[in-house]
DNA sequence: AAAAAAATTGTACTTTTTACAAAAAGTCCT
DNA sequence: AGGACTTTTTGTAAAAAGTACAATTTTTTT
């Protein structure tokens, strides 16, 4: 199954469809069916981690409106699936993943924020391992590339605040959800975990006090086993258990930097 | 201007729109129309503060579905109208006030989360001093009404979820916004300030060491004033200086409790 | 004048944070 | 083998923040 936003925009500029806003204040003579010439979407900010680099999975437009644009893979939410299926959709499709949880984000409903009608979109962020991914081409995008948070070119529709907005929520999210397990190999270093924290969290933490915090968490297990074939003292190798993990959430934990 | 959203119901009802749902697998054998045969509506959690005191305005529905429930205010978004305006009306419609600001919490999306069609709705929140208002009897609803946030009745919809989501939000923003300034006295005690997060928090704080954090934010203005007519020692008045606070904010300030 | 109520201040103790330093465990090079 | 080097790991002392109370103050009421 792929997109058909792009085809669906195309019969939108030919047809008409929706091309016209009503601006008028007395809202009984605007024929009922007007309420149902509008759509939603959802628009999806694919973090993609890989040792201390953070990148977003963009597509290149290939068609108007916006054409050549960088944009957030999205699509239209199809009216018999539910909403948050449908971001997994968009994910799964550009990156054959089907077992990554999206998280919903914000939802963007300005008036003209979409130019061949009204289309309300919801944000939803995922974080993935960068290497796990083979990004699909996709018929109606010219190509999909992988971008560093800190260099994103001009975006397509109000996709730079969607954008910006996911960051700030992949920020607050991280302190609570296990995101670094999917994205740290199985097993890891405390380093690596710290860079995990430091590259997203865009800070740096002391080594010493870092370690301190999370010492006696029992959820990162510490294993017999050290790192092999690095030029320098080799780590201890750490794994994460998710059921102890679980019941330290539920009972309120979060990291605190 | 009034609620349509109720009469769009009933026009549902009788003339079946939306009332079938595609559920087949080829995207392509859907019809283009089908995608605009949805719609969106908010829904608005409108927390009242009084005295130690928090509770929720809810309508009681006049209508089918879900006739003589209670639920969450709410209506369609209008095609011409920008998300965020929308909520705003909602809230102006129902208790006339036009300068509160509406905060977006979440997006509720299940395919079946409304008997009569497609609609996805948007959840926002807001605080208000309950003596502030005379909330407007609607044509559409039997009753408007504050309900104790202890006491909650069934809620049509899935408005339950929609309002404990809320709720967790409110109980995350208080500690960043400045909420407190819409609901407490121009001039109020520490006493009074400490149970307003006592409240919204659902804990309760040790009075010398909530003093003792909240001593020294210079965005908490100590007047030569005091109380009067209160039958103990009288404390003295305290007001709220916004730009000082917006100082604060923009450096990072938020509440820890 | 004493009692009562709540505001306000203080104090001693524990815990956490912070900034650094030192020691340990490997590899690499001569 | 031994020292240089790099990174991990542990330690430590001072500062800051949090906690649980107790004592004091200021007013009204009896």
């Amino acid at each position: 199954m792929s997109f058909i936003f792009a085809e669906i925009c195309e019969m939108a500029i030919s047809k008409k469809i929706s091309k016209t806003r009503i601006e008028q204040d007395d809202i009984y003579s605007i024929p009922i069916d007007e309420f149902f010439k509008s759509a939603f979407s959802v628009d999806c900010v694919i973090f993609g981690y890989h040792e201390r680099e953070l990148k977003v999975l963009l597509i290149q437009r290939g068609t108007d409106p916006f054409q050549d644009y960088w944009a957030l893979p999205g699509d239209l939410v199809y009216p018999y699936e539910d909403l948050d299926d449908s971001a997994k959709r968009v994910l799964n499709d550009l990156t054959s993943l089907s077992d990554v949880s999206m998280r919903q984000v914000q939802t963007f409903g300005k008036v003209n924020r979409h130019p061949l009608g009204r289309v309300i979109t919801v944000g939803y962020i995922a974080l993935v391992e960068l290497m796990d991914i083979n990004p699909l081409p996709s018929k109606w995008a010219k190509q999909t590339k992988w971008h560093s948070i800190k260099r994103i070119p001009k975006l397509a529709f109000d996709h730079k605040e969607i954008l910006n907005e996911s960051f700030r929520a992949l920020k607050d999210i991280i302190v609570a959800e296990p995101l670094w397990s999917k994205v740290l190999p199985e097993k890891f270093t405390l380093t690596e975990f710290q860079a995990f924290f430091e590259t997203i969290l865009q800070r740096e933490f002391d080594k010493g006090n870092f370690r301190k915090k999370i010492n006696g968490l029992k959820f990162l297990k510490r294993l017999d086993e050290s790192q092999q074939n690095v030029r320098h003292r080799p780590s201890s190798l750490y794994r994460f258990d998710a059921k102890l993990f679980k019941q330290y959430r539920d009972k309120g934990f979060v990291f605190e930097f």
